[in-house]
DNA sequence: TGACATTATGTCGCATATGACATAACCTTC
DNA sequence: GAAGGTTATGTCATATGCGACATAATGTCA
């Protein structure tokens, strides 16, 4: 394939670059796992640090024990939005936020 | 209310606290949005210092043109699982990450 | 051990985020 | 100001996350 051809199909979207693309799909989406770990640990941490059983900070968070107990497993039924809405509730500071993300270590 | 029958509704998860945790929850709220409006300007500028267009962008992430405007938008209706995933796709590291929360100023 | 509190797991019906598509709006460059 | 490329906005059908509930499993302490 000539060079201005595959620079009008790159321009409009499609895929041209090789595989390494793909592996790096597979790779961010363990970091991301690794992110929500580290989250869950935080929250669980947290929660335990205030004294306050899982159905206490489900009312907090306007949820339910199930979902809190999902959180703190890290089940992937979890959206990072809920994790990080219940870390600011539970009174996480970016700043604190910043440092879960700094201690991870990714590939 | 006596001591013991508060603190009993208090484990069974029934909120007895002060109206400080419903301000608690907006402040959190908005907590949530600067992260998802750093996150979003993060996002473009990746993007465009690797001269990609949001089509090629959207191709990387298997999503849409349209769903990457309105990431960088800061569109409410984008999830941050979605905003992490594409700054990992585009090589974002997590302390990368990190430094985006901490330059945060929140209240 | 038994009684009771806490946490884990599974499943609903409903709400919201998703990619895709169409098309409008905005830039450049001629 | 026309043409072509890029980005913004609106709308779908479908997928995924949600709170709630039931109940199992685990922990705690008399």
């Amino acid at each position: 394939m000539n060079k201005t051809k595959k620079e009008k199909l790159r321009k409009s979207g499609w895929r041209v670059g090789t595989a390494a693309d793909f592996l790096a799909l597979s790779e961010q989406e363990a970091a991301l796992i690794e992110i929500k770990l580290a989250l869950a640990r935080d929250l669980k941490i947290r929660r335990q640090s205030r004294k306050l059983t899982q159905a206490e900070l489900a009312r907090l968070l306007r949820s339910s024990q199930s979902r809190v107990a999902k959180m703190e497993a890290g089940d992937p039924a979890v959206s990072l939005d809920l994790l990080l809405r219940s870390l600011l509730s539970l009174g996480a500071s970016t700043k604190q936020l910043a440092r879960i993300f700094s201690s991870l270590r990714t590939a």
